[in-house]
DNA sequence: TTATATTTGTTCTATCTTATAGAACAAATA
DNA sequence: TATTTGTTCTATAAGATAGAACAAATATAA
């Protein structure tokens, strides 16, 4: 079992989420619209490439666009390995949380 | 907005679980139930020192157990940060998986 | 009744892995 | 050659992981 940081939990469904316009620019705009936060370059670019890297994920180099200008971009799709991965992390998600009452009815006990 | 690794959420959920049972070795026995994987001491009681500094968990010594030998218990209780931010944590997971279709019928799409 | 053994639990520290930020660089069209 | 879009690279901070060392409790033996 490969158990994802919560990074590459985010990172992983925003590429699956965008289909086949994942990329760098694009996956962080996700993100940070899923999150609320500002994600930096490198926190986006990093994980990307540690998770190509060990399989989860495979790129390959998109198209030019014959828009203004602009580097070619680097698409990312899911593999199996992937895929799984991410199962894998909601089912110990959903368990972690199956004995928990309503998150709404969470309080701390008095001491 | 405190967003928690996920080593943070699983021993906050599992402090919670325990209840006034919550020390590190309970702690470190919930963990593996849950996560069906071993955690080495450190793996338990360093995030739990990190939880505490930042608020999200006090501690309190517990009394002495007339029990054969053993040290006194460093027992641990979510502060009302650490249920904030167990829900909110719980909440972007929520919001994150809203997206996705049933785990189930997650597969990667061919090329 | 004092010393030592045994048990349970925590603290400490070293190292590895991830996260984060942004400068530098590259490649495309205007 | 300038401008735009996007990626690579690198440095640093933060978190994860492992387990040795240490501490404090009761049991047992002398």
């Amino acid at each position: 079992m490969d158990l994802l940081t919560r990074t590459e939990e985010i990172i992983l469904l925003s590429v699956h989420e965008l289909r086949d316009s994942a990329y760098g620019v694009t996956i962080r705009d996700l993100a940070a619209d899923l999150t609320g936060r500002r994600w930096s370059i490198g926190a986006i670019y990093v994980p990307l490439d540690r998770l190509t890297r060990n399989g989860f994920l495979k790129s390959h180099s998109g198209d030019p666009t014959h828009q203004r200008g602009g580097r070619r971009k680097r698409l990312y799709r899911l593999t199996a390995k992937g895929v799984t991965a991410l199962k894998e992390t909601k089912e110990l998600q959903d368990k972690l949380w199956a004995a928990i009452p309503g998150v709404s009815a969470l309080r701390p006990r008095p001491v």
